[in-house]
DNA sequence: AAGTTACTTAAATAATCGTTGAAATGTAAT
DNA sequence: ATTACATTTCAACGATTATTTAAGTAACTT
């Protein structure tokens, strides 16, 4: 299980627009991830912003990055994610899924 | 589907240390949902500090209130999340889910 | 109706955050 | 070496955020 702080951070890092666009992208792209400078353009923000929600996202363990010649490359990391939605998700209904009557039935 | 703006309000409404404490709690109690009051105990927080946070919450749609009595019970609204959740994993890998080689497999 | 309880609102303050532009770092090609 | 390209770092600004105290609203009790 996640540490409350570091679900924190999770959730803070992706609370932010260009964040939030960034991560989907890098979810989309798969493990093979995509290139600083390809992201920046594509969400249209300048190159100094985008490193520094990298450098956010990085820190908060939602994405990985990866040296291919004088490219970066930013993947998202999955098992933050994961973390996160089971932290989230954690105990719900107090631990007992027959007394989940939630329209989408989380527990259990 | 979510909207974006829709998505970071609720992750920024997450992210912050009471107000995560306070959902996961809610999340815990299921459907009947607990009194301010109680909650701003058990997570030592002022009342007022704690009102201001349940805002911010059932602004983002993240729970919802009930009046009984002098009380104001507070629950989760699960759609929210699972429509957050779903929006942040969207479209993994491509949409191809025989390409996910993740860990935890999202995708499909 | 007077008093108590439960919660919300308002104003004020200190701290944090997102963006920009310029300079600096690193990497590769000529 | 020098030039070009990709990305990061830095300083600074305006905007947002969390908390506190104090005052306000609403509902129950006697």
């Amino acid at each position: 299980m996640m540490e409350s702080s570091q679900v924190v951070e999770a959730l803070a890092a992706l609370a932010q627009p260009t964040r939030l666009a960034a991560y989907r992208l890098l979810v989309a792209c798969g493990p093979e991830g995509m290139a600083a400078g390809q992201i920046a353009e594509k969400l249209n923000a300048s190159a100094a912003t985008m490193s520094f929600h990298f450098k956010t996202l990085s820190h908060a363990g939602l994405i990985v990055s990866r040296q291919d010649g004088r490219f970066v490359y930013y993947s998202a990391n999955f098992e933050v994610m994961n973390g996160m939605v089971a932290y989230l998700t954690e105990n719900c209904c107090g631990g007992n899924p027959a007394a989940c009557n939630v329209p989408d039935k989380i527990c259990g």
